[in-house]
DNA sequence: TACTAAATAATAATAATTATAACTTAATAA
DNA sequence: TTATTAAGTTATAATTATTATTATTTAGTA
């Protein structure tokens, strides 16, 4: 977590950024909660536990420049809010989702699916691939066997 | 045109809505842009042209409507608005699209990509997909022509 | 034609985000 | 070190997108 942590203050420092208290309670947060998919708000209200002196107005800057250093990615589940998810180090995309539209619950997968899919991308519509977001809707695991289970009892 | 406003018409009625002059004239702003991706705002300036007494709450209304049968698909490219964006007939599942990060164009891939990933996904994580969203963020051909002129220059 | 639930217009209200201004802190140069 | 400048911050105002409310109207139907 400290390693991860100075990585993120030397990109800071690359771009002659500042890793001012604020920041770092920021980006301590999201590592922490790295599983979840936090809000601009709930990142506020947690870094407020760590620096209670902190503005929203501030979170809201600090994850703009963390997302533009693509250190997180802004996604959109298609509620109104904006979520941001911290991206696993050193990986040159945003990672996929899973969606439960039953349960809510989101899913991440690590691993990347497109390769192939980027390959056609360029092939056949000469579109230059910098990054990528994909999220599928659906049925989870969990609601599917609970499905079972209610329509055979 | 009128094809597919009965289609969408007959869909309404399946479900029991009604088709209101003011639906109707919203899904023809729809169907004349469909290559465009409009805003809720987008939509609605349109729209008045047609039927000057529409209000916009009336046209988030409708969009909803519309999203909830499956008929447009509500997506958001990362600036602030939900976009509109119209299904092609029969189709399953949303589209992809081409964002370029340079001119800001946005292109459409009807052609499912995705059958093999969702395949992977269904198997490795036990995940039921019902719909997809993928984007890629890159530079576009045109832009990169441009780019490879202007540094040749 | 009359009825009734559904839909609408015209706001008002809310939620998310961004801008502004005054102040503080940190970095830099003399 | 001290003076100067720039960057960052808080607090608050403003903006933008979206949703809720309420009185009124209308589409579909008996």
């Amino acid at each position: 977590m400290e390693h991860r942590l100075d990585r993120i203050k030397k990109e800071l420092h690359a771009k002659s950024y500042k890793l001012t208290p604020q920041r770092e309670a920021t980006v301590r947060v999201l590592l922490e909660r790295e599983e979840d998919h936090l809000s601009a708000e709930d990142v506020y209200l947690l870094v407020k536990e760590k620096a209670p002196e902190i503005g929203l107005a501030t979170v809201y800057r600090t994850l703009e420049l963390l997302t533009e250093l693509n250190i997180v990615d802004k996604i959109n589940f298609g509620d109104g809010v904006s979520r941001y998810d911290l991206r696993k180090e050193g990986a040159k995309h945003s990672h996929h989702h899973l969606v439960c539209t039953d349960c809510g619950s989101v899913e991440e997968i690590i691993e990347d699916l497109l390769d192939d899919v980027e390959k056609i991308v360029a092939k056949e519509w000469g579109f230059l691939v910098k990054d990528h977001r994909l999220t599928f809707h659906g049925i989870c695991k969990n609601c599917q066997e609970k499905d079972n289970e209610e329509r055979s009892e």
